[in-house]
DNA sequence: CCCCAGGCGTCCA
DNA sequence: TGGACGCATGGG
C-alpha cells in the first residue's frame, strides 16, 4: 500500500465521517496569529476565553497589543494558561510583525522565507510557525502536532520515534500541495483525535480509521521511517 | 484527587 | 541529540 493512497483514504475516511471542519476557527489573520500562540500545549475552549477577553477590552490588533505592558497583556490571556510566557511570546511576535511592515506585508512572504521569519521568533517554534502559514497565510504546509502523531503511531503507520520533520514530508512528499486540502486534513486530524484518540483515553474501538487496520494491516506506510 | 490540553525553551548528560 | 522539566489555567 503506498503511502500517497493510504494518506487518501484517511482523509477521505475523515471528511465522510466529521464533514468540514472550517478552520481556523479566528475572524482575522491577525487572530489566527494570536490565537497560534495561545493555544499552545492547551485546550481551545481556555484559548477562547483569553480572546474574548481582548475582543472586549478592544486589546485585539498589533498597534493596541504592541503598546501595552507585558503584565496587562498576562492578565487578559490568562485562562489560556502559561500567561506570563504567552505575553512574552505574543511580544516577541508584535516586535516581528511591526518589523516587517504589519501583519500584512509579512503574511505576504514567500512561503519559506515566512517559515524562517517565524521560527526565528523566541517562542514561536514549528508548529505554530506552520499554523500561521498555513491557516493565516494561506500557503500550502502541512501543519503537525501531537494528534498527527499519537493517530499515525497508534495505527502502526509511522515509527514511534517519527518527528516532526519526517511526518511533515511524509504528507507534504505524498499529498498534492494544496493549502484548502492541508488545512482541511489537519483539522480533522485534530477532530479525530479530540474524540477518539486523547493521551489516555483513546477509544480506538469506535475510531473511524479502525477499518484501515483491516485494509493495510501492520505494514506501515512504505517511506514512514 | 487525578490527568490532560491544537508547544516551546532550557538544562544537562 | 535527546530526555526531563517548568510554564498555568480550566475541564473531565
Amino acid at each position: 500500500m503506498s503511502a500517497a493512497v493510504v494518506l487518501r483514504d484517511i482523509y477521505n475516511l475523515l471528511l465522510v465521517h466529521f464533514g468540514p471542519q472550517h478552520w481556523w476557527p479566528g475572524e482575522s489573520p491577525f487572530e489566527i496569529m494570536v490565537g497560534a500562540v495561545l493555544t499552545q500545549n492547551t485546550s481551545w475552549q481556555n484559548v477562547e476565553k483569553a480572546i474574548a477577553n481582548l475582543k472586549t477590552a478592544e486589546l485585539l490588533s498589533p498597534a493596541v497589543l504592541a503598546a501595552l505592558p507585558p503584565e496587562v497583556l498576562a492578565e487578559h490571556i490568562r485562562p489560556a494558561g502559561y500567561h506570563n510566557l504567552k505575553a512574552g511570546r505574543l511580544k516577541n511576535l508584535l516586535a516581528l510583525i511591526t518589523g516587517q511592515g504589519g501583519v500584512e506585508a509579512l503574511l505576504a512572504q514567500p512561503t519559506a522565507l515566512l517559515r524562517e521569519l517565524l521560527l526565528s521568533v523566541k517562542g514561536i517554534g514549528p508548529e505554530t510557525a506552520d499554523s500561521i502559514v498555513l491557516y493565516a497565510a494561506g500557503q500550502p504546509v502541512f501543519v503537525v502536532d501531537t494528534y498527527t502523531h499519537r493517530i499515525f503511531s497508534r495505527h502502526g503507520l509511522i515509527g514511534e520515534e517519527c518527528d516532526y520533520f519526517q511526518l511533515q514530508d511524509l504528507f507534504m512528499d505524498n499529498l498534492e500541495e494544496d493549502a484548502a486540502l492541508f488545512n482541511e486534513y489537519h483539522a480533522l486530524l485534530v477532530r479525530l483525535g479530540k474524540e477518539f484518540c486523547k493521551k489516555t483515553k483513546p477509544k480506538c474501538e469506535d475510531c473511524p480509521l479502525a477499518v484501515l487496520a483491516r485494509k493495510n494491516g501492520k505494514k506501515g506506510i512504505d517511506n514512514a521511517k
